[in-house]
Parts: structure tokens; C-alpha cells; sequence
DNA sequence: CCTTTGAATTGATCTGGATCAAAACAAGGA
DNA sequence: TCCTTGTTTTGATCCAGATCAATTCAAAGG
């Protein structure tokens, strides 16, 4: 049924695009068009690049913040708890992805992030980021684009919780991880999840029950096929077909 | 019930700081903490106070995007429509308040936002701010404070059509209205809803009518008084109460 | 004044997803 | 190997909110 093709998945031990050494923003932390000099003063913006264990937190809601995390390897999930204990996952982030844009406002985290697998992340401090912005007219831009794409995104995602039944959720979700692991040159139609679904659900604005029975439901329509956490699309256009055709 | 009081309602005709006459940012665009010459400076920022009348449109989506909207008078929604033509509101917005955040990542409106009342707007022209926020500092800061306040708005908004019920939804957006009303010298406690049970509901993902009945229970049990658009707060702490103790 | 029109309320019914419960499955660890 | 533990699936039931339908109400215009 599976074709052999060059294209890696995400569970490939081989992994598309890690191969590049130095921790520079050259080509995922804030894919700028820079030249080389500019490039060259930006590398001081990254401080370190750090490991982050599976469970282990980057920040937690009301710590301290200093510094943006661009993902550099791996996965996370951001959430905010609500006042009787239970998460509300805000996000979940893979490489070349920014996280801690909610902490500019107040200086606070607002959230907490945790990876969901062993991860690299590039530490880009804040102050030094707008310092340097100032100079370098592309860098400001980027990154008030990169700001602006968040609130893009929240706005689909209360589109899809303000509007969308439970299927059209679940597909608009795989879709976007598709497309996501598209870009960054992993397999569109087969990929692993790295999170529970509960977190889906919480993300989604369902109960895990209802993730798993929708998972089922697409897979009975041969439009995925689900082993656990490993998803293979089998029909885009299908899964594309159920939302906004309800 | 109501002892006379001396702060106004937001349907008085008198309005509260309303008194201002030139169009500077000074105290309701971007209340930076200024010198006097750079409050000059900033008045350049600012194209024009434009009238729009109820019912006109700010901006369509798909329009090129030039300029973000300070609403200066009046109240606006903003909304993105579904491809079955049914819209999801995104935002209401009052004065002070910005317009045009989300068209910054692609240059093109990815909202149309509409005036719910004869309001007033600053225009301010996008490249123009980069510019300037690349000379001061603390209006870089200030402006980068408010795209992130916006991602963390949007959050609460998850959290709340992700795992709320309709009447702790309901709390919430009346509480975060009179809140906002309360920062604006208006009653926190008396004041005329802009817009309809239906953007209501669209915003809080709810029908209509579960907005409907959503009021008549809060009023049942004493904790406001609707008479149409005109909501009054009589129990704010009951009100608090409903939120996350359902 | 009455008429018209859009908005809001209220009632009756239906249903998608929540909830409760149990079984199946997968990954470690002893 | 067999437990243990957490995750997922599946089934049975229930209910909050959607849907359908009918009034009521408010504002604007003739």
C-alpha cells in the first residue's frame, strides 16, 4: 500500500533538515532575507542552544521572562490552567517555531510549555532581539510578522472551536500537522503524534473519548488509517471534504 | 435601586474623556511613557481622525493592508467569514483599543471590521510606526506589549470556548465588558450592549438563542437586569462566581 | 396612530458530544 | 516471562445546547 519514497517521516531515525551544525537563525529560527554580515551580528543573538528532555519545561506560567524559544528539534505543547486545576492546551510547537510571544505583554509567561519529546530549542533574549531589530530594519519586520501569524492562527483556531463539529475539529487538526510536516520535509500523509488525546481534546475542545471515536469514524471511511499515535492519510481530499461540509 | 452616581453610563450623552480634540496618541493610541518631544514626534505618526458611520466597514479581508486602526470613539467587531458564508466574530473593539493586528504577517486584512455605532478612528500608517518605534525605544516595546497582549487575549478566548458552558461564558464576556467600560471612566455596572444576541453568540460560540436564555437565567436569579441592549450589573461577585465553579 | 421589520424571548423537541464504565492495548520494569 | 501503569477504544446513557417554531417587543417610517 506504502509506496517506498525518499520522503522521511517524522519517525525516520534519519531526520529531514537537522543536519546543520551551528546554531544560527540562518534558516528556521527567523528565516529573514539577510546578507551574510547580518547573518554574522545575528549569531550573537542566539545565546545557547539547549536540550530539553521529554517532560522537561521551558517556562512556567508566572516565571520570569527574558527570552524567546525558537524550537530547533523537537515538540511541544504550551497550556494555561484554569482556576480549578484542568489545562487548556494552547499550542503545540515543532521546529522553527517561536514560543513565549504571550510573555512580552507582561514580562510574565502565561502559560507553560513542555516538550512532548527529547528537543533542542535556540534561547533568543528578548532585550537583545529588539535591540538589535533597530538596526537591522528586515529583522523588525520578520518578527512583527511572525507576532502578527500567532494572532492569525488564534483566530482560526476560535473559528474552528466557536464553529466546527467534532469531526471537522479533528480534521482541520490533522490537516495542519500535515501541512506543517510538509513544510519542514517530512512525509504529509504519515506521521506520528506526540501527544495524547486528551491533549488533542483539550486543544480542540473535546474529550478524549470523542477524539478517539473521530479518529475511529475517519479511519472506518478508510480516509486514515490509525495505529495509536501513528496516522496515515490515505485521502487529503476526503479529509479536506469534511470540514465546511457538514 | 440605582443611587444617582457621577460616573456615566456609556449611552449618556456626555461622554467621558471624550473631551480631547487633537488626535494625538497621547493618551489612547499607544499610552507610551513619552517626553513631550516625542509625543511631538509621534503626532506625525497619525494620518487622520476618520468618521465612520454605523454600519461602514474599517477594512474587508483580502484588502491591502496599510495602516492599523486606533478606535478613538465608538465600537467595532471584527469577523472572519467561514466558506459556507457564516461569519465567527473575532474581536469587539472600543476606544483605545487597535484594529489591523492580524494583517501585518501577510500584508492583506485577514478580517472585515465593521463600526456598531458612529465611531471615530486614528489611521496609523504601519511603515510609518516601524520606522518611528525604530528611534523610540519604549514605542517599539509599547507596540510589541500590545501585539502580545492580543495573543494572550486570544488565549483566555481558547480557554473559554474550549471548556466553558454557555452561562460561564456569558460571565465572562459581560464581566470582561465591564471591565473594559470601567478602565474608560464609564459605569462598570450600566451600560448598552453594541451588538446583537446573535455576534454575541457568534463570538461565544453559542446560538442565539442559548445567549437569550443565558441573560433570562442571570436576570432570574438577580445577578443583572437586561432591558434589551441595556445590561446592568447588580451582583458582580455572583456574576465572578459563575465562572469556574459550574 | 398603525404598519413594518429586525431583534429578542420563550417553549418544545432533538441530538452531538459529555459522562460513566469497562475492556483492550502498549510499553516498561521486575 | 508476567505485572503494572497509562493510553486508547468501544459501548451505554444522559444532558446542555442546537434546532425548529411561535410570540413578543422596540424602533422607524408612513
Amino acid at each position: 500500500m506504502l509506496s517506498d519514497t525518499p520522503i522521511p517521516n517524522n519517525h525516520d531515525i534519519t531526520r529531514a533538515k537537522s543536519n546543520c551544525s551551528a546554531c544560527s537563525l540562518r534558516e528556521l529560527c527567523l528565516p529573514v532575507g539577510l546578507n551574510e554580515q547580518e547573518v554574522e551580528i545575528l549569531g550573537d543573538l542566539v545565546n545557547h542552544k539547549c536540550r530539553i528532555q521529554r517532560g522537561e519545561y521551558l517556562h512556567h506560567t508566572g516565571s520570569n521572562f527574558q527570552s524567546l524559544y525558537a524550537v530547533r528539534r523537537g515538540f511541544f505543547k504550551t497550556y494555561v490552567l484554569e482556576q480549578d486545576g484542568r489545562q487548556q492546551v494552547t499550542g503545540f510547537h515543532m521546529t522553527g517555531e517561536l514560543i513565549g510571544l504571550d510573555a512580552i505583554s507582561t514580562e510574565m509567561h502565561t502559560c507553560d510549555a513542555v516538550a512532548l519529546e527529547d528537543s533542542e530549542v535556540c534561547e533568543i533574549p528578548f532585550a537583545k532581539l529588539e535591540e538589535m531589530s533597530r538596526n537591522i530594519p528586515s529583522l523588525m519586520r520578520h518578527f512583527h510578522k511572525i507576532m502578527s501569524r500567532e494572532i492569525v492562527k488564534d483566530h482560526g483556531v476560535m473559528m474552528l472551536l466557536g464553529s466546527m463539529k467534532a469531526e471537522e475539529r479533528l480534521a482541520t487538526f490533522l490537516l495542519n500537522l500535515s501541512h506543517r510536516f510538509f513544510k519542514r520535509g517530512y512525509s504529509s500523509s504519515d506521521f506520528i503524534l506526540r501527544m495524547t488525546r486528551e491533549e488533542i481534546g483539550s486543544y480542540l475542545g473535546l474529550k478524549l473519548e470523542t477524539v478517539s471515536r473521530a479518529f475511529s469514524k475517519l479511519q472506518e471511511e478508510e480516509i486514515i488509517a490509525v495505529h495509536n499515535k501513528h496516522i496515515q492519510i490515505n485521502d487529503i481530499d476526503r479529509l479536506r471534504n469534511k470540514i465546511g461540509t457538514a
